[in-house]
DNA sequence: GATGAATATAGGCGCACTTCGATATACTCG
DNA sequence: CGAGTATATCGAAGTGCGCCTATATTCATC
């Protein structure tokens, strides 16, 4: 299959991983530095700093150098991104009950509707 | 790795596909017969069924017979599970700029924190 | 510039995931 | 019961992801 680049793919995807997950939500507590993470995880230190650019690349987490150390820091907008899009499946009160298909086309859905 | 069996992980996963959250899309407009995926999607019925069963299995869907055919519906509370997993991450108003770490042990995020 | 610490990259291995065709199961209708 | 339609399961092929060790890069300090 085509290489996925949408970007809600990305954030979902990123997110989906439980060392990922729980550095995500030690985040949520404020900047960590990534030599923190290597100290807390049970994984090595290239892992850690592989999974920390996946959620970088995905937009979740931005950084900051001081000195030798790299601070990781949650970004606000991933989150409300992660919001709109949940909130984009909430389903439609005004459909609820209402039946797509069976010979009715589906509705076209867009990849990254905004 | 241990076979991850959380929840929270499981519904990140299952959402995050291009085809699969495409479906969930569809979904939140209204019940939607699997017949009508198979032909609106690329890929073959065979793997339309998986994909609908991945998302029957974190929590995303339930399914209702209605002669041959089955409906999928959207479960309000697998929204709920993502609207209050991004809750978790927003960041602390009162840790901005807050540092955690070097040093400072990282708070003990658990798995599924309820 | 050399040393040491923190972080990132490279390359490879193993396993899980996506996909398919073939086939099985479930239901309807005659 | 037999035929036809809808959906699920099976087993295999290809791909991607997470993990590791080894090595490179970046920065501070001497």
């Amino acid at each position: 299959m085509a290489r996925t680049t949408d970007p809600d793919i990305s954030l979902l995807r990123a997110a989906a991983d439980p060392i990922r997950l729980r550095m995500l939500r030690q985040l949520s507590l404020g900047p960590v530095c990534a030599c923190d993470f290597t100290a807390d995880s049970k994984v090595s230190q290239p892992t850690v700093s592989h999974h920390l650019r996946v959620l970088r690349d995905a937009g979740w987490v931005s950084t900051e150098r001081r000195g030798t150390w790299i601070w990781y820091s949650i970004r606000p907008d991933a989150v409300e991104r992660l919001r709109a899009l949940g909130a984009g499946l909430d389903p439609e009160p005004a459909a609820l009950g209402q039946v797509h298909g069976r010979g009715v086309r589906l509705p076209v859905i867009e990849a990254n509707p905004q």
